[in-house]
DNA sequence: GGTATGACAGAGT
DNA sequence: CACTCTGCCATAC
């Protein structure tokens, strides 16, 4: 299996994240087939085309946090398209106990 | 083909 | 809890 198709089956799995919950980097890669890839996950987000329909703001880390550097464009943008979901914080995290998928 | 980097995770302290 | 340390693995140099 090659890494083009490791990639299509991340991104598969992202994109069925329902709205309203979320999902980690660690476990994408797993409902993907491939643990201990959760930092393979982030790296294909990041090439992600802009525009995309991919709902790449459903994955956060394991703390529950959001991956971007606080206070900055990118962790703006994520936060409020979270809270547009109906996801709440708790200060700068999510809850996972209740968001996760 | 080393070496460093990163939208990470888990165990340990 | 919060913080550190280590393991991970595709990518970019």
């Amino acid at each position: 299996m090659d890494t083009a198709e490791l990639k299509t089956q991340i991104l598969q799995v992202i994109g069925a994240i329902p709205a309203g919950r979320v999902s980690t980097y660690g476990d994408v890669a797993r409902r993907a087939g491939l643990p201990n890839h959760a930092r393979y996950v982030g790296t294909v987000l990041k090439n992600l085309p802009t525009g995309s329909r991919i709902p790449w703001h459903r994955v956060i880390n394991g703390r529950g946090e959001i991956a971007f550097p606080l206070g900055s464009d990118k962790w703006h943008q994520q936060q409020s398209r979270l809270q547009r979901e109906g996801i709440c914080f708790q200060g700068e995290r999510v809850p996972l106990r209740r968001y996760r998928w």
